[in-house]
DNA sequence: CGCAAAATTGAACCCAATCAATGTTCGTGG
DNA sequence: CCACGAACATTGATTGGGTTCAATTTTGCG
């Protein structure tokens, strides 16, 4: 592989990942068993960490950077997902063994930990602390995917957009004002539109006070906003206060 | 609940939940601990189960008839799945205890197991063996969102009908004949379009032999039915061969 | 037989993808 | 530091897939 890197893992991120609720409940002995087997890989921009179709070697952890999750069929491709630190990925396809269902590239220069699937699937049969964290995990990835299923299917794209400046300006503090963490191409892809239309639904939200300069979105009127984004929490994911 | 009936498990039914994956390796003492505490409920058609938002208060599974699980947001319905015996449904939220996230209706008449949640989860937290089979059950189901998933964003409706009447007609035991065990409405409403739009795809299939008469659907040229549909394992998710 | 539900067909409309042209930003090398 | 090119972003025009509304026709069933 050009350009990518390999190193064993730092301690500043063993103590990252084991913060993580897949892996907090764990022995000792066995998080040192997926830990010390791991590797760390450095990786550029653009390249592609698996291919759909193929058997799962690794169960990746994304430590840096962001991962694009993709699928592919008759000359279209589709963005499932978009992953940041820090999260697994593919892990319903380690532990089941079977072929991957998704592609995935990095968008930026990333930092990926990569377990190897037959330690995970050795641990996961001897430790029955990991085999619950993973059913926790799997439960909430699988609720996530049933969001996001609703978010496409009942909202059209200006409002999926709308309801992601609100929700994203939640996670930066409600300083009514969010600063885009990638390049718009990217965040179309996210919210499963053309950068063509994330450029005509931004137009479209400065009716309900929307002003897009740059990476900069400030949000003049959130009650207009929120109007119009008819926020749900079945599908955004936050609790229900 | 008027018109539903409650009746303690038959032996036949308790045999037929005792092979399904998520039961078929658990202790018999923590089977009989599922089985006793369930209720096996009659129920008519059009009846609702359960309702988005609401708390868990026990597993299901389908036994006899079928269920369509689906979300509403501001006025509009999207069908996500309809289960058909014997499936279990919204085990994710029962492990998580968070609120489902869809809600149920019976199609036709129905019988249905609900097991306590409470109960489901004391089993899981005691049961390592439950708990490795809930782990594949929910790897499972998640891969089969994520199939629909792909399904739904990388083909058109006609394609995912064409994919759905060869399916079904492998399942029936290829004799280029489909008959239909529900009606047009629910097949449309399962293959993510309108009653209207299912009429207008059926009558495009034409041109690549498909006859439809009332129920039945004839395949006069499955070639060429095929090189329509563009039939994909990781969409359909049958095994590659 | 007659009615109500289901299915079909047509027309208008909506949302989003695509294609094309142009403008903007940013990183790089001169 | 500026100039230039390449990628990114915006805007407009067109097309396509799908929903909705409305009007019939067909089916199934009491």
């Amino acid at each position: 592989m050009p350009g990518t890197g390999e190193k064993s893992v730092r301690q500043s991120d063993r103590k990252l990942i084991r913060k993580l609720p897949l892996f907090c409940d764990m022995s000792d002995a066995n998080f040192e068993k997926l830990v010390s087997a791991a590797y760390l890989q450095h990786l550029p921009q653009h390249m592609t960490l698996i291919s759909e179709g193929d058997l799962p070697d690794f169960l990746h952890i994304v430590i840096d950077g962001s991962v694009k999750m993709f699928s592919t069929h008759d000359g279209h491709e589709a963005t499932l997902d978009i992953m940041q630190p820090v999260t697994t990925f593919i892990l319903a396809a380690v532990i089941r063994n079977a072929v991957y269902l998704k592609s995935a590239r990095t968008l930026t220069p990333a930092q990926i930990l990569m377990i190897p699937a037959k330690t995970v699937r050795s641990v996961f049969g001897r430790d029955a602390d990991f085999a619950r964290s993973v059913v926790n995990e799997l439960a909430e990835r699988y609720r996530a995917v049933v969001r996001s299923l609703k978010n496409e299917k009942l909202r059209t794209g200006a409002e999926r957009l709308a309801n992601w400046i609100l929700q994203t300006d939640a996670l930066q503090g409600h300083h009514q004002r969010v600063e885009l963490m990638f390049d718009k191409r990217t965040l179309a892809s996210r919210l499963g539109m053309t950068p063509e239309n994330l450029s005509r639904n931004l137009a479209l939200l400065a009716n309900y006070g929307v002003r897009s300069v740059g990476r900069d979105i400030k949000i003049e009127d959130s009650l207009a906003l929120e109007r119009f984004a008819k926020p749900n929490a079945l599908i955004d994911g936050w609790e229900p206060k």
